[in-house]
DNA sequence: GTTGAAAAGAGCATACA
DNA sequence: TGTATGCTCTTTTCAAC
């Protein structure tokens, strides 16, 4: 039911979900992938309960919101506490996102954010204190997330005007 | 107006929407932070004015999609092209997200897709011609992206029964 | 088992206070 | 910022493929 393949119909909604999660509407996908509105509802709730969609969430430029600073952090730390580890690193303050990597250093991508170098610093000391070992920070001038462009353009009616 | 501080209603607002972006209603968002649904409306439409809200994204997992191969990739482009260069990586298949960093070396970090090792190679082989220099190349064994844990949720009406 | 059409209910945008 | 209205969207049901 999971890892079923996905059809044409699957990647439109999904190419154009990742345009805009929040304001495209199971109408106007029907239209751009030629199905109706509650075939698309249907879908994407089987997406949903497939696993393939895990959720929505908005992107975030921390930088208009006070947080000045914003950083991606390569860390390492022991396999075997890593799901442990990250599990913890959910409470820490700032941290928003969590990459694990399937290597045995740096094993881990973090994204973090905060105020002033003060929140900053009262992170990476949670952080340590949970036996995350970073090897090296760096300051995000941007992030740019897009459609994963081979999705499933192909099947809707969009206009690649560019 | 658009790095204004946020209010509470608006961290609220941002914290409910991290959740579930394309489910939260505004009525349901309205009762959680204690405003009317059409002041949920105005908010958000100044907070994607502002750029504070850049965009909705859903959460893929690849795997399920048949994408068996999931990279995170660290690289170095020239800081004088390094816009340009991010500008071509959104049309290489299968680069889904990237960041980049205010560092000389390592200055890119690319989430790569793709179905099969031909897939990746292909990709990798158009990120080379474009001046990416590819230091190391990781698999990724999970992503995981949550609320910033400090941006409302005391706004709210939750309850953190964990 | 999947899709499409229609009805009922809910949510959203606009105007106005 | 909140309330009310008209309109759109979603959801459910049911029939058809």
């Amino acid at each position: 039911m999971a890892s079923e393949e996905l059809d044409s119909v699957d990647k439109g909604i999904l190419y154009l979900l990742q345009e805009d999660a929040r304001n495209n509407t199971t109408n106007a996908i029907g239209e751009q992938v030629g199905v109706s509105s509650s075939t698309v509802a249907n879908r994407i709730t089987k997406l949903e309960e497939g696993g393939v969609i895990t959720g929505y969430h908005p992107t975030i430029d921390y930088e208009q919101t006070g947080m000045g600073h914003h950083l991606l952090i390569i860390a390492t730390v022991p396999i075997d506490d890593q799901e442990e580890i990250v599990d913890d690193l959910v409470h820490v303050p700032g941290v928003v996102s969590v990459s694990e990597l399937l290597t045995n250093n740096a094993n881990l991508s973090i994204e973090l954010v905060g105020q002033n170098k003060q929140e900053i610093e009262k992170s990476i000391g949670e952080m340590s204190g949970l036996g995350v070992d970073i090897e090296r920070m760096d300051l995000l001038k941007r992030i740019r997330a897009f459609p994963y462009n081979h999705f499933g353009k192909e099947f809707t009616n969009e206009d690649d005007t560019g």
